[in-house]
DNA sequence: CTTGACCTTCTCACGGTGGCAAGGTGCAAG
DNA sequence: CTTGCACCTTGCCACCGTGAGAAGGTCAAG
């Protein structure tokens, strides 16, 4: 393997292609497009040819935004988060806000998911889990006792 | 108010039409075909000049989804369990299955939202949230020191 | 007959990601 | 220079589940 530009880690030179933004990112080169067309990387440079190039800061956006996937938040609440970073002005008060209303929102549907969970444990238990027709989960289901 | 078929409860006559089946199942009128498109409700009736007609059964069918979603199974889930149900021969092995895979899901999303609440909650206990720019939420995400 | 509630089918959207296709580019090896 | 391959470009379709709306037909009551 007689690595040139393939290799992930430490581009010799700036700016780069597409390909190799998305490595260094771990971001899929779809989704860097897609991004880019939500606007959530000011406008990236182009060659003649109309191949993206990707600066340094383009780079650490996308792994920005990554993070902020791997988070949880949603395409709308990076957006404002990126501007937050972007603005030397910013007050962490705006960010705090933002992260709190998610960590309410991660909590309603965790919620709701061990709700779930919950009522299947029970009906789990109470099924018989052989080859006879019996079981209380279908009950439930075709309109049950609803047990939580 | 002279309630003739508006009412939500107990129908006069059977069959009934796609409105009254939706509020008999709380589920949209919308979603009622959208579930006939995908195969959940077999064959249902139409008059000569179109609308879809309901039985009693096609009615139990959908609280039966309603109540299948409402524990978080896929449609293509819930498919199998009504098709379990319709089958008198049924193994409840084959349903009891079908449960215990969904709540490893349920475990598996659980476990990743509550690692992202961890995360941010990390986060937001070193945020001061006041006017200044300073903020460890957003040095997180810029490649920041990944506390989990 | 008119009105209004209901029904029909259709399309488009969301969020976030993946896939594929058809075509242009850039670079290295021959 | 040519060939070949990896890369880039754009565009469209798919998923899942749900909502919204348009444009038109139907039914029952006034």
């Amino acid at each position: 393997m007689t690595t040139t530009t393939t290799t992930a880690a430490a581009p010799r030179h700036w700016p780069v292609a597409i390909g190799t933004a998305a490595r260094l990112s771990c971001v899929s080169a779809r989704m860097v497009r897609h991004y880019e067309s939500l606007g959530l990387l000011t406008q990236v440079g182009r060659t003649d040819s109309g191949y993206r190039q990707y600066s340094q800061a383009d780079v650490r956006t996308l792994q920005f935004i990554k993070r902020g996937r791997e988070m949880g938040f949603s395409i709308a609440e990076i957006a404002e988060l990126v501007s937050l970073w972007h603005n030397r002005r910013r007050a962490s008060a705006s960010v705090k806000r933002i992260a709190q209303k998610h960590v309410v929102e991660l909590d309603q549907r965790i919620e709701s998911l061990q709700a779930m969970q919950r009522t299947l444990k029970n009906l789990l238990a109470h099924c018989q889990g052989d080859d006879r027709p019996d079981c209380p989960i279908l009950d439930d289901l075709a309109g049950g006792v609803a047990q939580a």
